[in-house]
DNA sequence: ATCATATCGTACTAAAATAGTACTATTTAA
DNA sequence: TTAAATAGTACTATTTTAGTACGATATGAT
């Protein structure tokens, strides 16, 4: 479905709620209730996210979560790929050759050409940006494709 | 996991197919068995392919399946989009609002942006470009994008 | 020291989406 | 009339995703 899951979904928004309280730590608790995502949903994000060094944990009492330094400069392909594990469009596109057709696929690697230009478009949006959409928005009107439409 | 499913991998490589033996009717079962598809599943796919005019059909005896005129030029995002159902990478972004935290959500828009990058990078690229490959290598390398790494 | 409050890891269960199959009806050329 | 093909639909199995629970560990305050 060319489609990110849920959790990635719910990762980005407690990612960018986190970038709103600049650098405060805040308990799973506190983020669960702004976020309006379920507190145990948001402690398992939460702890995948400090597994993959986004945001900065402090154990015990007035402990909690905040974001990593670099984490709003970290470009939205990095994000997806280390939320959703992979950023290939297909299974049979991924390094692993583990496709069972492969020997009779004619589409070859097209579609790891496509997964690329995907990839491309998503470098060079960050975190940050998704916070600030004006930037985008600008950024965007820049950047007009080339237009073959259907 | 911005994959598409295999449904949709599955009906590029009977279209692929279908491509290469230009015009002529091809059988659910020659085509299941060129492809190495199940002949239940290529059947299934078939008859999607066919109610959304990709493929035409012919019933009873000696009929069969044959590209559409126009399909070979239908772009990638128009095929995904009608194979796969949507486009959009998450669902809140998807036209219907029926996204539960919306409300409270800081990223506002900012995935419809993401959503849009996507779509132009696969408005560019046609199903028969993906039969031929070198085409695109060479699309490709005349696309270098900003890059902005991690 | 002890306690209250956090995170950490892991395992488990439930729900939803996807994949695959089967069956009956209809169409068509020989 | 018959054999061979598609058309539609409904069903089942599998896989993925989402959500929850629990015991362990760490930490600051009293």
């Amino acid at each position: 479905m060319l489609r990110i899951t849920k959790m990635t979904d719910y990762a980005v928004l407690i990612l960018a709620n986190l970038a709103l309280h600049d650098k405060k730590f805040l308990t799973a608790k506190e983020i669960a209730s702004e976020t309006h995502i379920s507190l145990p949903t948001s402690q398992k994000i939460l702890k995948k996210l400090n597994r993959n060094n986004l945001v900065i944990s402090k154990q015990g009492a007035s402990g909690g979560y905040a974001l990593e330094d670099d984490t709003k400069n970290i470009s939205v392909a990095a994000l997806l790929k280390t939320l959703n594990g992979d950023l290939s469009i297909t299974q049979c596109s991924s390094n692993d050759h583990q496709c069972q057709v492969e020997d009779f696929c004619n589409i070859g690697d097209a579609w790891q050409m496509i997964n690329q230009r995907v990839q491309w478009a998503l470098n060079d949006i960050t975190l940050g940006d998704l916070i600030h959409p004006t930037r985008i928005e600008q950024f965007i009107s820049t950047n007009i494709p080339v237009t073959r439409n259907h």
